[in-house]
DNA sequence: AGAAATATTTTACGCGCGTAAACTTTTTTA
DNA sequence: TAAAAAAGTTTACGCGCGTAAAATATTTCT
């Protein structure tokens, strides 16, 4: 192998004139402490006395020396990493999730390493190969769902402290923490009725989101308790293009005058996204004032519903919660060090958000 | 530390009855190949005889060993890592072309590492400081810009082979891989002269991103070489929430009635579809069509400028070749093991994309 | 101040693998 | 088929740090 030659000029810091320091042996010397010290600074810093702390804090103002994480992490059992795994990074609501996720890690001490399988099963299980070769202490993930290999993940679950999130697998890792989709759905429909139609209800035909199958059924449960003939549309359409998909759905339908209702409640933003573009080509209006063609709501509270025209009406995920909680429990389960007796399942509720579209 | 007791059974892989492989050793008892022989071919699979290959990956379909990543690194000058930098996952245009570089780096046998620094200068450097401990091969990074503290960049780019894309500092890295913000404006500012009115630019008053100014100086350049008056309207706000930016400065502009066109230029497309919805709000139409008050057209081609209302006229960035030149360059600075003589540039032309915006 | 408790130092070994050197086997070339 | 070349094996050492044990030093408590 090439080795790099006019990289391994010796730098010299500029405010310190002094050697370079190679390994915790050397930073013993020129700070004075042992290194088994140091080794236990390094790992908790409260582990050592106050003077030595300062001691050695000192030194490293003035020598910049920072441990070698592989020499640390091979000879151990448990790491502080932690693996965050999403099915899909571009959709902003996981980017937005994961900028929790990642920073609630980093107050916890831990180090979080963010991994996207883009929509792939087979990038999903990538993923968790090499997850476990950086041992981390534990795994947070939002599985891709209906396609994502359910035996390697549960042997990956046997093996790793794994926290679900989002997406709920039955049974599957040690806990699961997550938003309560009847409470999304109850509100929406709830909202929808009591300010005018009853909404049709507006979905993906083969959702790999689990989510989606709950938000159905409970749009078709609260339908019914309220008394109302509920009408479900599936559009075509696979993978994670949920705009293109609800655009061209609400073309296909809205060419086949196939509504009956004035109101529609899409199954998540993304969807509801492309829809509101199907409509606006379509020459149809959008909104809740008199005069206009259509209602439409949705749910999660994508980072970008804000600024739709019309802006919209969604049931908002309590991100923090969701965060914070997943975090959290996992933290919980690293510091037991061992399985839950039962796994814990968390709901946040939704939070109705009315804007201008319904 | 506690040790986890229930996850240290010894797992049984249904597939083979056999003992469990701890180490490299242990794999060449089994696989009947020595251990410096297993080491190269981990190495490069194809640096042993092809009838050893296949008695080792024999072995492997047996017996599910995988060398442990932090012994392999903790003795190497280089792995096989790779960073890759952006300033904010959460804009599309950043997770999309994250996932391109993410993507062409497996291919080329690397192992890349995502991070964002979520817009925070503190939270940039301690990346790369975390970047160091993992000696990676190389980096590619698109710095926040301005708020970038670019003696500690410099001094990291002594170190590690570095590619800056998107976000261009002068004389930072080995190489910089970007767009032509120049090509950008020309085309949109051509074309939006060629079809109606000459267009004001609409962009934030400090923009931390370097293409921002470049592209307001470019509509500078390009107004005055076709012979029309710029006018250039700088709105409040800092941070990342160009959305909101964009929203609240079109509904300030458009209270003051300060345009002195009715085509407006955006220097990207978030704050575009920000101001889309500031000018739904205030209930002007916005499209090229006959009768409509406003023409927008912006510059980016974000993932969901194809689904705003109206769909949003841009100059699209050309995502493949940006992300496939910068992994090419770091891969080549990678294999020559020393840094170029001089520092590369490469810019990548628009594409302009007509929709109904402008 | 003296004893007990706590921190630190010394010493020593191990982790899993990279890698160099010398030697042996297999394959290729003549 | 013998010699040369290539590949594999043996042996041995090192990487940077975790960590245990015993000895020593420091702090805290009575």
């Amino acid at each position: 192998m090439v080795q790099p030659t006019c990289r391994d000029h010796t730098f010299e810091h500029p405010m310190t004139a002094s050697r370079k320091i190679r390994n915790m042996e050397e930073f013993a010397e020129v700070s004075g402490i042992s290194r088994p010290t140091l080794s236990k600074y390094f790992n908790d810093a409260d582990s050592v006395r106050p003077t030595t702390r300062a001691k050695i804090e000192a030194a490293l103002g003035q020598y910049d020396y920072r441990p070698n994480v592989y020499a640390i992490n091979q000879n151990r059992k448990l790491t502080r990493n932690v693996g965050i795994v999403v099915p899909f990074l571009s959709d902003p609501f996981f980017s937005e999730i994961s900028r929790y996720l990642e920073q609630r890690c980093i107050e916890a001490g831990y180090h979080p390493t963010l991994f996207s399988s883009n929509g792939s099963p087979s990038r999903e299980i990538e993923i968790l190969d090499s997850l476990r070769s950086i041992k981390p202490a534990g795994v947070l993930i939002a599985p891709l769902g209906r396609l994502t290999d359910r035996s390697l993940l549960e042997k990956f679950c046997d093996d790793v402290p794994t926290v679900l999130f989002d997406s709920n697998i039955e049974g599957m890792g040690e806990a699961f923490v997550g938003s309560d989709n009847h409470s999304f759905v109850a509100q929406t429909v709830d909202y929808l009725c009591r300010t005018g139609e009853p909404p049709c209800f507006f979905e993906m035909k083969n959702p790999a989101n689990p989510n989606a199958n709950k938000r159905r059924k409970a749009y078709l449960d609260v339908m019914q308790s309220l008394g109302f003939e509920p009408h479900v549309h599936k559009i075509n359409g696979t993978g994670w293009g949920f705009e293109e998909i609800g655009r061209a759905g609400a073309l296909d339908l809205l060419s086949k005058k196939a509504l009956q209702t004035d109101t529609i409640l899409c199954s998540n933003d993304r969807l509801a996204i492309g829809l509101l573009a199907g409509c606006y080509e379509a020459g149809l209006t959008v909104g809740r004032k008199a005069g206009a063609d259509l209602r439409v709501a949705s749910h999660d509270d994508h980072p970008f519903s804000r600024f739709t025209c019309p802006s919209l009406t969604t049931a908002a995920h309590d991100y923090t919660s969701v965060s914070d909680n997943s975090v959290a429990t996992l933290m919980k389960l690293i510091e037991n060090g061992a399985p839950l007796n039962n796994r814990n399942e968390v709901l946040f509720p939704a939070r109705l958000i009315m804007r201008e579209s319904a």
